[in-house]
DNA sequence: AGTTGGTATGTTACAAGTAACATTTTATTT
DNA sequence: AAATAAAATGTTACTTGTAACATACCAACT
């Protein structure tokens, strides 16, 4: 038995007595067609369920009203409000957006790149800083205005929307320093370029006050239970440890339930800190410290950016450096 | 100043001084072409950067090798495992997933599918087992086989994956009545299809022990914030509340929190019950108790199941019914 | 030299929808 | 009734890549 093919405009035309021309005009001036042919495409359509097919418009090369938007992880609750973020401006534009996501690989990246465009989409917001040669390549020629996201320490190929990872933790840890702690360790995992950048803020700040930098680190996947390990880990290797700086808050959740099964008082025998303030960190007790990242206001002004360079009859992705900074907020909660 | 047209087939063959056929011969079967032809073509792609268009493709009515992922949101933890799942049997096979959300709204959902199939996307996974009328209609007419995930406790379009939603709370209930608690309240956010079966399931094992069922309900979106406040509505609606069996882990989770910051003691004071046992639950102190679902073998079953059906030459999308049950884990933890 | 066979490349037609132009039909005016 | 304007519909051409068929070229063999 073969598959019901989908109907095209032809069909729709040949079941009403009209050429496809019609049926066309029909679905995008309907004050075009009479009165009498619109009540009979109408029907048509309806018996036989016409969709619309994407494949012309391709050709025609018309905008795809479609937006790539390539996050590195789904499992990230970093990413889920920056989409929201995205699509409350590009939604109601009428954009589409076309999610795909990577695993924080830039191999894996180039080829999300390539799907998209393959795709016409008119814009691309990528969350990362670095990407393979043929991925800058990829983008340069298909002339798509593109936005970075999350990071702004680097600069960008067209434009960055985000905050300065180094500098946020820095200023984190010079807080906590302020705060009395002195045996602070950083605590990172899934060694990507932000977890870097933090470190590196880290630190500096450590240095600039005089002490030394000290840090548990993996390549291991974020996951509350890893941040159990490594909490145990920093207490192995740095018996003085006083606080932890975690790289997200998920690593600084499960180090906190970690110490409540094991009965060290947060924050008076350890403070924790995270990063990014996530729901769950602000609602449990203790209160997460955290460095608040505006995750929503970065997809927003992402979107809100592209859609201005989509619609700007200007080149805009030649010769164009731009760097958006939306911010950040040290909340030191109950944790610290 | 002009955007960079995207190149064509045709550029790269101007550029070599070919007919575009032997560039496309290039890319499908390189050894057709002529070692010298080749190299040059190959230095022409590199310069002038040629990606793939779809459109062809999607003309020719050829297999997109594309499946179209519609899941409800993007915050809620339980669908990135499902991605996953699905994922990891559908990448290695050389199909990309289209990814859509629609925030629990049929009408959303109905563009959604409209646009996944305006892309001619080979096969559909669903998590909703209502839809409107024309959502029904166009997946009818288009011929894709569709999977329906999550639930199964309603007859599937044509082939569900997941588990009874009606069963899962009642042995949950069950087995919290068995435990002693007699005052159950169970706890709903955003009235979705699968909250209603939950509630469904948990007011029969309540009747069926000789219980009252009482509910405290709103149509707001779960959160941990929320879970707090509908612990204080229960506590005030129905002062002997002993247990709160929450729709979802993140409401628990809040709630257990809020527990803690009042000093009732979970579970000697109050016993809480979550559902589809999220890490985070599995990790906190007290661990929560949940019914754990298997998330990432639903999606993992669904699109091996897609997958061959869409490889398959009958027409499986016809009257075809069937239902592949996952099951789960009644996890009672130290929440109760 | 002429035939055969293989390799490399070219030509044509096609898929779906729409812009631009052409034609037909209907209504309105003289 | 004929002329004119306006409305409705039709025709052609175009976008990209590829299957199917056609042709050109060269080497090897009789």
């Amino acid at each position: 038995m073969k598959k019901n093919k989908r109907s095209s405009l032809q069909d729709i035309a040949d079941a009403v007595g009209v050429t496809k021309m019609t049926v066309s005009r029909y679905l995008r001036n309907p004050e075009k067609v009479s009165e009498s042919t619109r009540t009979k495409i109408s029907a048509a359509i309806d018996t036989l369920g016409y969709i619309a097919n994407k494949a012309p418009d391709l050709l025609s090369n018309a905008k795809s009203y479609s937006i790539g938007v390539l996050v590195p992880s789904l499992t990230n609750h970093v990413f889920a409000q920056v989409i929201r973020g995205i699509e409350d401006v590009t939604g109601p534009a009428g954009y589409q957006t076309m999610l795909a996501h990577y695993g924080y690989n830039p191999e894996i990246e180039e080829k999300r790149v390539e799907y998209l465009l393959s795709y016409h989409v008119d814009g691309l917001i990528l969350s990362e800083t670095t990407h393979t040669d043929r991925t800058l390549k990829m983008i340069e020629m298909s002339g798509v205005p593109v936005i970075e996201i999350m990071d702004t320490h680097h600069s960008p190929m067209q434009q960055a929307v985000g905050f300065d990872n180094v500098k946020a933790a820095f200023d984190m840890t010079t807080a906590l320093i302020n705060k009395g702690y002195r045996n602070i360790v950083y605590i990172g995992a899934r060694l990507d370029v932000r977890t870097r950048l933090k470190f590196q803020g880290y630190s500096d700040a450590m240095l600039a006050k005089g002490f030394t930098p000290k840090s548990v680190m993996t390549d291991q996947a974020s996951s509350y239970s890893l941040g159990a390990e490594l909490l145990q880990k920093a207490r192995t290797d740095y018996p003085d440890t006083d606080c932890l700086f975690c790289t997200n808050d998920d690593l600084a959740i499960g180090a906190i339930f970690e110490c409540q099964r094991n009965n060290i008082l947060v924050p008076s025998q350890m403070g924790v800190v995270g990063f990014h303030g996530h729901d769950i960190g602000q609602a449990m007790v203790p209160q997460l410290a955290s460095v608040i990242t505006p995750r929503y206001q970065i997809g927003n002004v992402a979107g809100r950016e592209l859609l201005s360079r989509i619609n700007s009859d200007l080149d805009t992705s030649m010769n164009y450096k731009q760097v958006i900074d939306t911010g950040y907020i040290v909340h030191l909660g109950e944790s610290v």
